[in-house]
DNA sequence: CGTGTCATGTAATCAGTTACATGATTCA
DNA sequence: TGAATCATGTAACTGATTACATGACACG
């Protein structure tokens, strides 16, 4: 089937939120989505671009005094209803990959301190991590109260707060195996 | 800083295990690994081939009666130190994009019955997965009793597992949040 | 006789990242 | 004076997926 570009349907996402420019786009899914959405100025620009051609988005530009010129792009109505479109389908699955498992799979091939070492690392972003997103929490609850997205915002930093805190705790129990494998050799 | 080509070194690491066929190593990602990591074939193949001008791996056609022919892939030395290299590197934080997460965010724009749906799938998945996991977890605990990688593959199948069960448990959380929001507008 | 598994591979295409280019303003 | 932020964009590249092509055997 066709391959769709996931990119196209997040910008037009989150232009149905609010007029943006791509550098708008770009800080919001560095500090707010991060913890299930990146994107980069490579794709965002060129994809923008499309999306006009398309007629899904137009752009205008403003001018401000002191700073550089901003395009800020709008959904148009046809843009609209091909991500409402697109929300109702059902989420293909996507494949995972995650270079940290990988490594720690075959953690048997490196000294025992330097798996520990990156379970330990990785224990450190998850703690760091959850206390981002409970901070973030407390932000939005705050500057969004009564808004009708806020609920489905704060589910999808509610799993944010999950996984953070089953990777911490999953970390302090490989910890826990790689010590007492040690104890169990000792006696 | 250069791009590394992850699938590289998943090969390189799955050659370290025992010699094999690009079919095998679609397998075992398809099976065995599919939780943590995946391949497919369209990027194997090509990469095996390359592997093995570099002389990374050496393959050897393998007749069997009946059955297709194989070409079996083994490491070579310089292959090994050059996977160990990379294993023993921190692993770069890599970017996080899940559709789910993305298409609830903007739940607001689906009737609330469709977003239940989606979830309660999406709970369905992850229950089906851990009894997945569990059953691959008797399965290896057995099979390779006593094998020195054995307590590594664990705990990568304990991270499958521990998600698996933040998973189903959040989206039960968020069916009762919704629930609960009904509850609320009606009183 | 059809479906599934074994088995390898290529071509086309798309998705996504990095590096580069440019330049003004603000703040320490 | 140097770094950070604001701001847009392109070019080059590589990573990854999908679709296609081929064909024998086993099982029900």
């Amino acid at each position: 089937m066709a391959r769709e570009n996931k990119t196209r349907y997040a910008l037009l996402g989150l232009l149905t939120m609010s007029p943006m420019s791509g550098y708008d786009i770009k800080k919001l899914t560095d500090f707010s989505l991060g913890y299930f959405w990146s994107e980069n100025y490579g794709h965002i620009y060129p994809i923008l671009k499309k999306l006009e051609d398309e007629g899904l988005v137009t752009g205008r530009a403003e001018h401000t005094r002191g700073k550089p010129d901003r395009k800020v792009f709008s959904l148009t109505e046809t843009g609209r209803r091909e991500f409402d479109e697109w929300l109702g389908l059902p989420s293909g699955k996507q494949p995972i990959r995650n270079e940290f498992l990988l490594k720690l799979f075959f953690g048997r091939r490196l000294p025992r301190a330097d798996v520990e070492a990156k379970v330990l690392d990785e224990r450190g972003r998850a703690a760091v991590y959850l206390a981002e997103l409970e901070t973030l929490e407390k932000r939005i609850s705050e500057d969004f109260r009564g808004n009708e997205g806020l609920p489905y915002w704060l589910m999808t930093l509610d799993f944010g707060k999950s996984f953070a805190r089953m990777m911490r705790d999953w970390c302090d129990e490989c910890l826990r195996k790689m010590k007492s494998n040690i104890e169990e050799r000792k006696a």
